[in-house]
RNA sequence: CGGGGUGUAGCGUAGCCCGGUCAUCGCGCCUGCUUUGGGAGCAGGAGGUCGCAGGUUCGAAUCCUGCCACCCCGACCA
């Protein structure tokens, strides 16, 4: 019997990762902080890429394939990148393993095969890729360049979680080389726009736009993009960033072209990046104590079909309006799976189907049949209504409609009600820890402030958003003048 | 790397202080029958080098030493 499950719980970790067991999503790997993500985890996964690269070939992108490894020399090129990453990276120092003399069925390093130089598994692939840019551009007319790549990435970071911060993830992240900056802000920000829209109404989760401040900037970016969304725990995830690279990447690996009037540029740059992060995003966005919540867009299975029956000629007489049902559904469009296992019950189905956070289940049972009715049931509200047959199809698609609607705005309502303005440091402190959520405060830019409060409070600036109004006001901390409220939270 | 904790069946655990039918219980698994409108019931069964290596002892899951792994807190983190 599965343990009931505490969304606000005080241990969120723990009601996290018995959430993830159960939707049956991954689970630690045997390798420290790695993650194994199960086929109906997985089945999510595939659904997100395949929305967002329709939305990166709708912008003009395509996609391309870069090395794993990037030899430490180009890793290091660029300084304040390599900075940032060198204390995440594994390192890989031979290429060969031997029997060892000492251990006899034993492999160990062979001394004899250390690398002349170490290659870092890539933490992230500007290096990589602005090394091979370089080839590729000597003139205006070979920009711009607009690739994003699907790989995964190592950070060897000292704490990890499922989903949220593993050593191994998988994500994508687009690399482009512009002619002017002008252009090159404007793909930062209009990536950071497709990934709202994505996330927003795909995933059904809502998200602040906004700009880091300069500590928690990418390392080698002149600016950052990110969308900042609010979990149910009053903790704030970044779900994805664009960062505007300027010209560092091309000085680093001296990346120029030739102009239009005859001189000698450096490229302007960007790239961004969503990950299986989104995941975790997703499962502490909707999900309640039954189980996970997946918004329909999204979800792997749209509906579930349960029998319900005593005799083998009831079960024979159910598949047959079931199987009907199916692919008229299906004819339209809909993912459905007919559970006619004999080895489950129905109550036990149910709960499967809850936990996997399956957006709409109808049950079939002997009286049904007699009334030609079902009975369909929404995994949001976990309502049950007995409609009849022949108006399931066209129920269907507008019940998976507005559910998704639905999510989008109760989240939008839970982030609202856990958005406060603060206009003192009293305040702020009393509401960060009793409240939580999103602190929306003035803040005078200095990065002492910035660094003061982080260490009062553990709360970091999330961003500065870029739709907020910008009026002016005194720094919660400091007192000093500020130009605009900045949202702070305790995040991931 | 600092501080704390834990390692017993696929999972979750009792036992450890006080050494001796102690390897416990639940879930899961297998077989059979009965069941099926919200996680089935009964009966029977399989499954464990008690993290690893030493030591103390007539005897160690239990005491001692060393090692390993994992978890939490901190440092760290786009």
């Amino acid at each position: 019997m599965a343990k009931k499950l505490t969304t606000r719980s005080e241990d969120y970790s723990k009601w996290y990762n018995e959430l993830v067991v159960q939707a049956d999503l991954a689970e630690n790997a045997a390798v420290r902080g790695c993650m194994v993500i199960k086929p109906y985890g997985y089945a999510i996964w595939e659904k997100m890429q395949a929305e967002l690269d329709k939305k990166f070939k709708a912008t003009g992108h395509q996609n391309a394939y870069f090395p794993l490894f990037v030899p430490k020399s180009l890793f290091e090129a660029e300084e304040k990148n390599a900075e940032g990453f060198a204390k995440e990276c594994a390192v890989v120092t031979h290429y060969r393993l031997t029997n060892d003399p000492d251990k006899p069925g034993k492999l160990r390093v062979d001394p004899q095969a250390k690398l002349e130089e170490e290659l870092v598994v890539r933490p992230t692939s500007e290096a990589i890729i602005w090394n091979t840019y370089k080839n590729w551009i000597q003139s205006y007319r070979d920009l711009p360049i607009l690739l994003n790549q699907w790989a995964n990435v190592v950070r060897w970071e000292m704490r990890t979680r499922l989903f949220l911060r593993t050593a191994e993830f998988l994500w994508q992240e687009g690399h482009t080389a512009h002619e002017t900056k002008q252009e090159a802000l404007e793909e930062a920000r209009l990536m950071n726009q497709v990934y709202a829209d994505f996330v927003e109404n795909f995933l059904a989760i809502p998200v602040i736009q906004g700009v880091k401040s300069a500590s928690e900037r990418f390392a080698g970016a002149e600016e950052t993009y990110c969308i900042e969304a609010l979990m149910q725990d009053g903790k704030a995830l970044q779900a994805g960033t664009s960062h505007f690279l300027g010209q560092n990447f091309a000085k680093a690996f001296d990346v120029k072209f030739a102009n239009k009037e005859g001189g000698l540029d450096y490229v302007w740059a960007t790239s961004w990046g969503v990950s299986t992060r989104l995941m975790g995003a997703l499962i502490m966005t909707h999900s309640d104590d039954n189980g996970l919540v997946l918004p329909p867009n999204l979800a792997p299975i749209h509906l579930a079909i349960v029998p319900i029956y005593k005799t083998e000629e009831q079960r024979t007489a159910i598949a047959e309006v079931a199987e009907k049902l199916k692919s008229e559904l299906e004819a339209v469009g809909h993912t459905v799976k007919f559970d006619n296992r004999d080895n489950f019950k129905p109550g036990y189905k149910f709960n499967e189907y809850e936990i996997k956070g399956v957006p709409l289940r109808i049950a079939i049972g002997p009286r049904d049949l007699e009334n030609n009715q079902v009975e369909i049931a929404r995994r949001d509200t976990l309502e049950k209504k007995t409609v009849a047959l022949d108006t399931v199809t066209t129920l269907v698609p507008e019940l998976l409609a507005e559910m998704q609607e639905q999510l989008f705005d109760r989240a939008i309502a839970y982030r609202t009600e856990y958005t406060t303005e603060v206009d003192d440091f009293e305040t702020f402190k009393t509401v960060l820890n009793e409240k939580g959520g999103f602190i929306s405060a003035h803040w005078d830019g200095t990065r002492e402030t910035e660094e003061a409060i982080k260490k009062a409070t553990k709360a970091t600036i999330r961003c500065l958003p870029i739709d907020g109004e910008k009026s002016a006001g005194k720094c919660v901390f400091s007192g000093k003048p500020s130009q605009q409220r900045v949202l702070f939270a305790k995040a991931y």
